[in-house]
DNA sequence: GTGGTCTAGACCACG
DNA sequence: GTGGTCTAGACCACC
């Protein structure tokens, strides 16, 4: 698992971080109560200051997705997160808009979203 | 076509109202060729700063939404906006993997996809 | 509202703006709507640094006690945040226990807890 | 008497130890003069450093709760430990602020307080 | 001016 | 060694 930060982009490098594990964990590169590197480890190997890595962790923590033991480590943790229908419909929208907008049939958009959601399970040789 | 501010969400207003007129072409309820308020009016109706709309209005005419007459108005452009599947899927990306992270099945999935686009369409009567 | 930091107890700092914050709101000495200080006024204010009252700032928000306005200010939110009874419980029981340990009586205990919650209502003239 | 640790919460382990013995003296699970677990036992039992368990002895010791007998065992203490009514107060604070915050009536909060203080004397069948 | 982000370097509690 | 906390100083996005 080698994160792929791009420090000129508007993004904010937690988010890199979080959003990054959030998709090992989907697409199974991550699995559950596997060992995170430490906030140092990974402030180290990213060249990020400790305190960024720290901030994704604590995002990431905070949405259930890791947990870290008292004893040492961080693992990803197996609860699933809370998010709502409603919720993602609303994150889609937009996306969905715009598709449109651009010509796309609505055929070309599900496609899309079927590879969104199926990227995430073994191939991931492709995308970061 | 009243827009729906939330000054206390991360989400920077500019952004919103770009938001929310890009969704108001996609569902029709904003049509080519319709003329949109002087960016005063809508900083005075809204109460926001002038350069806060300004900068929506920057943003939306870079991206081909709207196009500004050499007599003064402000309009709907009619052009196909540009967005690539490439752009699209990795918008997709993060959605669909807090969606699978959450227990949804590929099926509700694609339930919500499918409503996203469709929403674009024709009822948006309980949408904003 | 005036905040008494401590900076020689084991409390974090950003513990006890946060903590003395939301005592203010519970016992009327700040209300719903009222504008907070900025975190560089606070700062400056209690001597501390920006990302401590930041920390402090956020923290309160995940909670809902307050809300930053993009506009500019962070205002006492009105929304009732979430603690259920079981939660109130556990926070009880190790007081309770060093209470009951160190000779109190049934009514002492309640007595305090009485005074605990009134505490918070009008005279708050004699503790910080 | 098992200990239950949590390895993920933020309360240090030496501290869930130290608690979970002071409530189990305090509802009766624990009587005086009971020996409790050598520190190396308890250490293996529960699966942490030595030192841990160390502290959370030190700590009951230094209260008053426990007392090491010259010929090697530690056992639970008899007499009064020590703590005022304020002290008790101070730590009531918080809570009762959040219960208020959270909509809670002066009723139910005294009902949890009674429940708090009568949880610790007979009836543990449903607490750790 | 406001908050959000990041850095480099430091100290401390915990285990 | 691990994470938690704090500092001083800086840059940037937003309004």
């Amino acid at each position: 698992m080698l994160l792929q930060l791009d420090f000129t982009i508007e993004t904010p490098i937690y988010r890199q971080i979080h959003d990054q594990i959030v998709l090992g964990i989907a697409s199974g590169k991550l699995s559950v109560g596997e060992k995170l590197p430490t906030v140092r480890a990974l402030a180290i190997e990213t060249g990020v200051n400790v305190m960024t890595v720290n901030k994704a962790y604590q995002f990431l923590k905070s949405e259930g997705h890791i947990s870290t033991d008292r004893r040492g480590g961080t693992v990803i943790a197996g609860g699933k997160s809370v998010t709502t229908a409603d919720k993602v419909l609303g994150e889609l929208r937009l996306p969905a808009a715009s598709a449109k907008l651009s010509g796309m049939s609505s055929d070309e958009w599900l496609d899309i979203c079927i590879k969104a959601y199926k990227c995430e399970e073994e191939n991931n040789n492709d995308a970061t």
